[in-house]
DNA sequence: TCCCGGCGTCAAGGTCCCGTCAGGAAGGTT
DNA sequence: AACCTTCCTGACGGGACCTTGACGCCGGGA
């Protein structure tokens, strides 16, 4: 099951939090003031923050900054404040949702449900790789058995925006709009010449493509 | 920049979104009503979707339901009830956040920053899956027995049209109105020809279809 | 029994799409 | 100024795809 973090100064909030939290089926773990939030989260790794912006010693914002930078799960902000503003400030600084006290609990379980349904990414590999080339999608670098191959700039935006959704078909229309821009929707053949041209530079057989696949009438797609 | 599909059928509060947002540097896609919002949700493949409740031919729970077996964006839902029993339905129904109307148009723009802020890392794949093959809709990708099957355009138009409400009954003139378009609702011979190709190509028995079936003198049917 | 509409199958045209090659224009470098 | 790289554009052959027609099957109604 899931850890919440509780991070709240009220005794009677907390506390109601705690089992309501507990009988929904998650683990509990509490902090009273934004330094002992900070180190239990560190601490216990939990899933989810909720997080009152009301603290004895720091400002919620604060503990949000303390938390941003490492801690990569959802973080919902509980405050007394009803203003646009505040709502605004917490979310741009990191929260994930906003509730005003005082809140309905069946609401505040069903946004924390909402939260953890995305789960947790998982952080993406900038270097593709097959069994004949690596793509370094941050260096913008390609190496084909071993060797490094030089790209022109429109080959590599063509490249990466294929290579940036593997396995996944992408429209003629997407393709010329990402590297020609809007105006070029309708210029296919563009696409057709710099196909060739990567197909010529990447794949072991260019006749019979590997990796660079054309569907017909719709688009391109790269398998690794 | 991210582009938002607006389903609000209010044609004020329509036209405000669509302003402030693109102001805000988003592109914006409009529907006034249900259908054409699924649709335009698969077109136009947006990285968030803004849903009113309130719409003139759909419960909204309906359109959720509809997008979200293969849409992986978030779903922030506007709606004029305050009632928490209708904002834990919806989250619970796929929303990532709930708006109530009158709302900050600030707030609002601050709660899609959160949500696109953490939508970006992520890719599950929304596949539909039975004993014998997965459709990616996404990706455009399907798979029997593990093999790649290759599909037409038009095969896929109309495989997805059908995927896309599973178990639903589609008549034959809303299949031939999207795949073909509007001019060609009394050509029921593309329909038997294309589903014969599917079978063919996606049926273990394509004699006797289990996956595709036909309702006589109606449309046809998906049963997963 | 015969007729008829709806459905499934097959195959053949014709159109559109795709790959390839090559030549010329534009811009930067030596 | 000459050279190089890169990008755009046209022509052409081949293949994939869509359309269309013909035919057989089945069930319901005259």
């Amino acid at each position: 099951m899931s850890r919440v973090l509780v991070v709240d100064d009220d005794p009677q909030l907390s506390r109601a939090l705690r089992i309501t939290l507990r009988a929904a089926g998650y683990e509990v773990v509490n902090a009273a003031d934004g330094r002992t939030a900070l180190h239990e989260a560190a601490e216990e790794h939990p899933d989810l923050v909720i997080l009152d912006l009301g603290l004895p010693d720091l400002d919620g914002t604060e503990v949000l900054a303390g938390l941003r930078p490492w801690f990569t799960g959802p973080v919902l902000v509980l405050s007394a404040r009803v203003d646009s503003h505040d709502k605004i400030a917490a979310l741009d600084a990191g929260a994930d949702d906003y509730v005003s006290k005082p809140f309905d609990m069946g609401e505040l379980l069903a946004r924390l449900r909402a939260l953890l349904r995305r789960g947790l990414g998982e952080a993406d590999e900038p270097v593709v790789r097959t069994e004949h080339m690596t793509i370094d999608l941050v260096a913008k670098r390609v190496t084909v058995d071993g060797a490094v191959v030089r790209l022109t700039p429109t080959e590599w935006a063509l490249l990466s925006e294929l290579v940036r959704a593997p396995g996944r078909l992408i429209g003629q229309r997407q393709l010329l709009q990402s590297v020609w821009g809007p105006a070029y929707e309708k210029e296919t053949h563009y696409l057709r010449v710099y196909m060739a041209q990567l197909r010529r530079k990447l794949e072991p057989d260019p006749a019979r493509p590997r990796y660079l696949q054309t569907e017909p009438g719709m688009g391109y797609r790269f398998t690794p």
